[in-house]
Order: C-alpha cells, then structure tokens, then sequence
DNA sequence: GCAAGGTC
C-alpha cells in the first residue's frame, strides 16, 4: 500500500515525516523535495503543496461584465508571476500515480481545507481523502493527528470554494466595470480595480480626507512656566492644559507673569515594572519595522520571507505572539551566542537558571510566533540585517526581566494656580538591554520635597490650534485593517501597495488622489456594497451558514449573481456619466504632478525616480526626445507650484525645510539662489 | 487586466 499526505507547505511535510518516523528519507524531483517512509511493505510518501495552487479563472476571457462563467485552472495558467507552483503540482501528479490512498494535512483552517481538496481533485485526480487535523506542528500533535485521523469536510470546503468565488464575482466584475466606464468616455484604457477588502480600506483613507477637509481648527492657549529646579530647568504646565477662553487665558497669564517664585505642593514618587515586550507576530514586526527604520509593511513581509527562505527566522506569517517551549529556547539562544554580535546578550540570558519568555495574547493554530532560528546569517543586504537584528533583539528581549522605572510627579502652586511636571528615569534595564529601539526619557529625579519653594525663570502664554486627526501611513493602515478585521495578515500589506500602484493614493502619510476620490464616489452611488465593510461581515455569515449545513453554497452563490446582475445592468446605463468623472480626476492628477513647461521643447517637466539609482529628478516627460532634467534633493513632500522664478523664469517648487516650506527654483544654479549660498557662506 | 487568499 501506498500512501501521499499532501501539505500546504513544504516546512511541514518535513516536520509530519519525522513524526512519523525518524527513519524518512529526503527525496526531490524537479527541485522539489518531498519525504519518504518505508515499513513492512508500505510506503508512505509525503509531500507539499505552496499554498493554493489552484486559481479562479473565466471560461472564455471576455473583456466584459457581469461575468460569472469560472472554473479552477492550475495558477500557473492563471498569474505569470506564479511560474514555481507548476512543479509542485508536477509532483504531486507523479506520487499521486503511484499511491492508492491520500490523506490531507494542510493547514487546519478554512483556506487550507480547500486548497488541499483541490490538489486532491485536480493533481492527483482523487476524490476520497481522510484528513490529518493538527493545531500545532509539534511531534505529538502531529502524530496524534496521524493515528486519529478525520473526513475531509465538505462543508467547510464548500464554504471556501463560496469565498473564492463570491470575492471573483464581486471583485473583477465591479474593477471592469469601472475600466469599461472610462474606455467608453475616453476610448482609453486604465486599469481600476475593487473588491472586498481593497475599496473597504480606500474608503477609510477617504474617510479621513474628510475629516481633515471639515476640520475646523479652534484656537486655544496654554499656560506654562519655566522652573529651576536644582542645575536644570523645567517646564511645568498649568493643570487646566488647553485655554478656549482668550480673555481668561490672558487673564491668568497677566496675574502671573511676574511671579517669582513656585511652591511645591506635592511631590509623588512611583516606581513601575515595564514587563519585557510580546513576541513578533507578523504585525507587530511590521508596525515595529516601519516605526524604527520607516520600512513599509510590504517590504518587511518580503524582507522576513526571504529570511525564513534562507534558514535564519522561523515562518514568518503567522499571528501568533507566543513562544512555545518546544522551540528549544536556550539551544537558540547558544546558537546565537556563537555569533559574536550577541555574545554577550546570550550570556546575560544563558546566566539564568529557567528561562520564561513572555507571551502575548494573540495566537496562531499553525505557527508560533516569529523566532530566529540561531543559523548565523551568511550575507545579509543592509535591509535584512535591519530586520533580523530586529527579530533576534526582540527575542532575546521577550527572556528578559521587567525594565523598572521611576516616576516623580510634582505639583506646585504659583499665586494659587496649580502646575505640574514630571520627571522619569531608568533604575533597572531589564529587558532594555536587548532591545534598545524606543528611545525613553532619562532624567535625574531632584531631590524635593512638599514647601519647597522653586525660582520661576519663565511664564509664557503660547497660542496654538486644534489640529485634525492624522493621516495614516502604510503602517497604521495595515494596523486599522487589521482591528477591523479586513483582509489577512499575508494579504493586508499587498492591498495598501494596491491602492498605491493604482495611483488611488499617494505619499507618506497618505493622501487620497482625485482619481482614489471619484473611485469611491461613483461607487457609493452605484456598487454601495463594496465600500462597506459590511460586505465582509455578510460574507463571514454566509460562509458560517454554509460550514453548518445551514445554508446552501450554490444557492447563496445564485443570489450573488443575482444581486451583481442588477447592479451591473444599472451601472452599464450610466457608464458615460461615471466615465466622465474618473477621466477628469486623472486629468486632475497628472496635471497636479506637473512641475511646469520644458525650456528646451514646451513639454511637460515631471518628478522622476529613477529606476537605476532610486533617486528622484525632475525631467521632460518627452525623454528620450528631449532630456533636459534637473536634480532635485532626495527628500519626500515636494510640491509643483504656479510661480515662476523671477530671475530665470524656470518654474518653482515648494521644498520642505524643516517645519517650514520654501520656494526654489527648480535650477540649483540659478542666481535666484545666490543669496542662499552668500548666507551659508556667512553663516 | 481586473479580487483575495494561500506560499516558494
């Protein structure tokens, strides 16, 4: 007898093979590796799928919508950039061949209970499977699953292929519909797109652009004063913090501008233990990344892949922020400690006599959470080496004491108005040894007591304004999506560099462009359900129904083509009007990325990055025709203006120069900015 | 060429 247990991933196959038998063998055909057991005449072969090798795919490729013609074709058919899921599915149909009975051990969840059917129905042409169920990839959990095993659920298959198809049917025909639109206004082709959870996370970003649009900023005062104490100074701040009232803030502030002298009234001294940090999650690392090196989540998620690729960290798309103990904590932390960078750390570590890392709440059926795995880096670019140094600090960190601080809080009255200040500091790395990314204040507390009496250097009443909420960065989107529940944690970092390479938003922070604007404005009026995040809660449901024999997948499928068909025909009759609008917003965005005319040919001068070095330029859009081009410094926020310069009459753009913009000339050796260079020179 | 979901 022959059997092929069939994986989601080869990591796993490997693992199950193991716990199987120590006595596997380590095969590979066509670059693939797979894992073979013998005993007593009965071979077992174990093998891996990557992921869904399997893919959505019209019948006939129309240009046309609605469209609900679709059948499985292998992925590689389906998306060029997949050309690797071929040989997999090469092997599988080779063992396949030769086995007559198949169990499926793919993930245990509703994606990988359909994605190990389809390779059981479309590779290896079978149609019965038993089922290995396992939520931890453990040695027992995995033999456990081995000799207990399940049925394939049909349901819950049922229920995935329902997913896959409802996102195909909602996602392409709403994205061709809105191609269509402007192709039929202005015979031009570009491409939209929408779905589920892509237009969900524009129309937050819109969201925000209009509250910061409708924002009405208020002005208020606030009251501080400047207090010696002991060597240094400090500013103390009046309790009531911000001031609506002018007349009441200038009040205040003329009965104490000549105070002299602050009272210290109470003086409240804390200690606090900051517990070590949560292990990486996906997530984490990403929001950690960006915070500290400004790398986008997209590439951390690529960054990390490629390191778990090449042996140094474990699998990194998981949500899980626990370690377990199995990992083998203080054989990684040896391993580690023979690489010279962390030394010394290991030691501090391995000096412990039980070593607990912390845990965090989230938790992964799959996957610990991110580890490295003590294999010492070979070449590293300068990104990787960012993100492992990253992921081993904050490992080591997760095995370290609590940092203890200490927090002085002190208030005094100055001609009877209360204010206060606080100081802190570090009595107690802990942790902070590990994992020095977040800088922290460092204060020496001053020695004070209730009476004491401070000299007032300063009273001064500042004015300010109420500022809108902030923008979202690729960062903090991917951390929104995530609190609501859109998309997954592989998939929620490709869906912001979407939006970007729609050119539905742009920069950092994000801006909504006019065309990401017109998008979800001809969608709210005509496609409303794919804007909310509803879609997705009703999807949830559906699929819930679906897993419990409570509802029919073919039938909810037949009330989607139903509800899609409706609104499509009423989309279609408007077609030209819709169209109208997206073109003008891309008109509006090209002509809002013009720096201005071309000197030499009265072409259209843009800002360039170049693909060779990365570095951003201004030139003519009629390059190779024309290639005037001027340098531009390599910083993010500039702007084209309206204005010409006076002394050249090249146009200007606006520079951000710390908190401040300036004008320039886009010529760095214009005259305009001699008085710049006299300045420097001076200065 | 268009979605969202897995993964090398």
């Amino acid at each position: 007898m022959k059997t092929l247990i069939i994986t989601e991933k080869p990591k796993v196959s490997q693992k199950i093979a193991y716990a199987i038998s120590d006595k596997y063998k380590r095969r590979s055909t066509g670059g693939v590796s797979y894992f073979e057991i013998s005993s007593n005449g009965e071979t077992i072969y174990v093998a891996s799928a990557a992921g869904h090798l399997y893919s959505l795919k019209e019948k006939k490729n129309s240009y046309s919508y609605p469209v609900f013609d679709i059948e499985w074709a292998p992925l590689y058919e389906v998306d060029k950039s997949k050309g690797y899921t071929r040989k997999y599915i090469s092997l599988l149909k080779k063992l396949a061949s030769q086995a007559d009975r198949f169990i499926i051990a793919t993930d245990y969840d509703i994606e990988g209970e359909l994605l190990g059917y389809n390779a059981l129905r479309f590779a290896c042409s079978a149609k019965q499977a038993k089922r290995m169920r396992f939520s931890a990839l453990t040695k027992p959990d995995l033999r456990r699953a081995y000799e207990n095993l399940a049925e394939v659920d049909m349901p819950l298959v049922k229920a995935g292929e329902a997913r896959h198809i409802m996102d195909w049917y909602w996602g392409i025909n709403t994205s061709r519909a809105l191609s269509s639109a402007v192709k039929t206004y202005s015979k031009k082709f570009t491409t939209f797109s929408a779905g589920r959870v892509q237009t969900p996370a524009l129309a937050i970003l819109v969201e925000r652009e209009k509250e910061i649009a409708s924002f009405v900023p208020e002005k208020y005062w606030t009251l501080s004063a400047t207090l010696r104490v002991g060597r240094s100074k400090v500013k103390a701040t009046h309790t009531r913090g911000k001031l609506f009232d002018e007349s009441e803030a200038k009040q205040l502030y003329s009965k104490l501008q000549d105070a002299q002298e602050a009272r210290v009234e109470k003086v409240e001294l804390k200690e606090s233990a900051v517990p070590p940090p949560v292990p990486f999650d996906l997530g984490t690392l990403q929001s950690e990344a960006y915070r500290y090196f400004r790398l986008s989540p997209k590439a951390t998620q690529d960054i990390a892949q490629s390191l778990y690729e090449s042996g140094y960290i474990s699998y990194p798309r998981t949500s899980s922020q626990k370690l377990p103990p199995t990992i083998g904590y203080r054989q990684i932390i040896k391993a580690l400690g023979e690489n010279p960078a962390f030394a010394q750390l290991a030691e501090l570590l391995l000096a412990k006599e039980k070593l607990y890392p912390r845990q965090g709440k989230k938790d992964d059926p799959a996957h610990p959470a991110i580890y490295p795995t003590g294999v010492k880096p070979k070449k590293l670019s300068s990104r990787e080496e960012k993100i492992y140094l990253l992921i081993v600090h904050r490992f080591l960190a997760t095995f370290g004491d609590a940092m203890k601080r200490a927090k002085m809080n002190v208030r005094t009255s100055i001609r009877g108005e209360a204010f206060t200040f606080s100081r802190a500091r570090t009595l107690e790395q802990g942790w902070r040894v590990f994992y020095p990314y977040a800088k922290l204040e460092e204060h020496t507390l001053p020695k004070l007591r209730e009476g004491d009496v401070l000299k007032v250097l300063k009273v001064s009443l500042d004015e300010d304004e109420t500022k809108p909420p902030e923008r979202y960065n690729p960062a903090s989107l991917v951390a929104e999506l995530e609190r609501r529940g859109l998309g997954t944690k592989a998939t929620r970092a490709e869906v912001v560099d979407t939006l970007y390479k729609r050119e539905y938003i742009t920069g950092v922070p994000i801006r909504v462009t006019p065309i990401g604007m017109s998008v979800i404005e001809a969608l709210a009026e005509y496609v409303p359900e794919i804007i909310s995040e509803e879609l997705t809660r009703r999807f949830e449901q559906k699929l819930e129904e679906i897993q419990q024999g409570k509802a029919e997948a073919e039938r909810t499928l037949e009330e989607a083509r139903r509800e899609l068909t409706r609104i499509m025909n009423e989309f279609k009759l408007r077609e030209k009007e819709i169209g109208e609008k997206l073109a003008l917003a891309i008109e509006e965005k090209r002509k809002s990325e013009v720096i201005g005319e071309c000197p030499r040919c009265g072409g259209e001068l843009h800002i360039i990055r170049s693909k060779k070095t990365g570095k951003r330029f201004i030139g003519c859009k009629n390059y190779p025709n024309c290639d005037v081009s001027y340098p531009l410094p390599q910083k993010r926020g500039i702007y084209p203006t309206d204005k010409r310069c006076n002394v050249c009459g090249l146009p200007m753009v606006s520079i951000p120069l710390g908190k401040r913009r300036v004008l320039s000339c886009i010529d760095m050796n214009c005259r305009s900015k001699d008085k710049y260079r006299k300045k420097q020179k001076e200065g």
